[in-house]
DNA sequence: TCTTAATGTGATAGGCTATAACTTTTTGCT
DNA sequence: AGCAAAAAGTTATAGCCTATCACATTAAGA
C-alpha cells in the first residue's frame, strides 16, 4: 500500500499509476465503511492528486465502485481458491462455506460492496466485474464436487449460496448473538450445508433407481 | 400519501405533522432507489417546507432512516401477519417464506433499506426499530408452529431466516434468471424450508427417543 | 394572558460529484 | 531527432447535499 501512494518521488507531475492506487485505496476506505465510504475527493486527497483527477480514469463514481468491486471479487475468489485447495478432513463444500463465512465477518464492508449494493444489479456488460463473480460462482460448483447431473448440482450451489449469504447478513447484524449464542454461526452454517448435501445424495439416488 | 402532503391549507406556518410526511415521503423515495434514494433537502422540497425543518425532528439523516426503516419493518410484519392468517393448504411457514420474498422482490428498495445498509447494525438502544424488527422474528417463530424444545425451535427459525434472505439476495441480483431459470425462486425457496422442516421433524423425534 | 416550548425560516459553511478549459508529459510517427 | 497528438494532471467553478446558527412565529399551559 505504501508504495502504492509514494509512487511520485518528487518532480512527477503524471502520478504513474493513479488507476490501480485509486483501486486498492477505496477498496481499503470499503473496508471500515462500505461502499458510502468511498468518496473520490477523499481518494484524491489522500493519493496527493488534485481532485478531479480520478475522472480521467472513471467516468464518475459507480465506474470506480464497479472496478473496485471486481477487485473485491478477485480477492474472495483468491481466499476460497485457497479453502478449497487446502487439504483437510472436512469436506471441500464445508471448508468453502466457512471460508465464505470468515471473509463476510472479517471484511465486512467489503462484503456489503459486493453483494448488497446496486453494483452488481445495473450492469451485465461490466466484463470485468461480471466475469470475477461468475468465477467465484464456479468455485462454488467446484466445491460441491458432486458428479450429479448439471441441473441438480446448480440447483444444489444455488441452495448453498443463499444459505452462506443468509448467514454472513445474520451475524453482521448480530442476530446471532445474545441468547442464540449456542449456535455458532459456524455450526448453523456447516447445519444447513449438510442438510443440502444430504438432500443432494437424495435426490442422486432417486435419479439412478429411476434409470 | 397526497393527504399527507397537503395537510397544510394556506396559512401554516406550521405544517402539523412534518415527521410523519417525512417517514412517508422518504418510504416512497427508499421504494424506488433504496436508501441512498433518500434525501432531506429533497424531501423538504416535496413537502414544501424549508431545507432545514427536518432537522427540527431529526437529528441527522441517520435518524430518518433509522425512522423510515422501523416503519417498514411495521409494514413488512402486516404482510407476514396477513400472510400466516390466511387459510391454505401450504403450511404456515411456507406461506411466511413466500411473503417475506414476494416482499423482498416487489418492494426490494425497502428491503435493502432494511437489511443491507448500516442502519440495524448500529444503534441496539433505537428500541423503535429493534422491538419492530423483533416483531417480525417471533412472528417467523409463530409460523414455524412447532412444538420443539426452544432452542432447537430457534436453530430451525434461524436457518430458514437465512435462506429467506439468501434466496431474496440472489433473486435481486438476477442470479436467478438466464440459464438457471427452471427453478423459480419460489420453488427453491419451498425447497430450502422443507429441508429445514423435515431435519427438525427428525431432531424432535430423536429427542423424543432419547427420552 | 403571557411566558415558554415547539416548530419553521433565511443565511451560511463545508463536503461531495462532476464538467470545462487549460497545462504538462508521454508516445509514436515520419 | 523532432514534432503532433493523446494521455494524464491542474485550477476554477457550478450545483447538490448535510448540518448549524440566529431569528421568527405559532401553540400550549400556568
Amino acid at each position: 500500500m505504501g508504495t502504492r501512494l509514494a509512487r511520485k518521488p518528487q518532480n512527477a507531475y503524471h502520478h504513474g499509476d493513479l488507476r490501480d492506487a485509486l483501486v486498492h485505496a477505496a477498496l481499503q476506505e470499503a473496508e471500515l465503511g462500505g461502499p458510502e465510504a468511498i468518496s473520490i475527493s477523499a481518494l484524491a486527497k489522500k493519493l496527493r492528486v488534485s481532485q478531479p483527477a480520478p475522472y480521467r480514469h472513471f467516468a464518475d463514481r459507480e465506474a470506480l465502485l464497479s472496478a473496485v468491486t471486481a477487485e473485491a471479487f478477485r480477492q474472495f475468489n483468491t481466499t476460497l481458491r485457497d479453502a478449497i485447495d487446502e487439504p483437510s478432513k472436512r469436506t471441500k463444500i464445508s471448508r468453502f462455506a466457512q471460508a465464505a463465512l470468515a471473509f463476510g465477518l472479517r471484511r465486512h464492508g467489503i462484503y456489503r460492496l459486493m453483494f448488497a449494493s446496486r453494483v452488481m444489479a445495473c450492469s451485465p456488460k461490466e466484463s470485468e466485474l461480471h466475469s470475477a463473480a461468475m468465477e467465484t460462482f464456479g468455485l462454488l460448483l467446484e466445491a460441491l464436487e458432486s458428479p450429479a447431473v448439471a441441473l441438480l448440482r446448480e440447483r444444489h450451489a444455488l441452495q448453498i449460496w443463499a444459505a452462506l449469504h443468509g448467514v454472513v447478513m445474520l451475524a453482521e447484524q448480530g442476530l446471532l448473538t445474545g441468547q442464540l449464542a449456542e449456535t455458532t454461526r459456524e455450526e448453523l452454517l456447516d447445519d444447513m450445508v449438510a442438510q443440502i448435501k444430504l438432500s443432494l445424495s437424495l435426490a442422486i439416488k432417486a435419479a439412478e433407481q429411476e434409470r
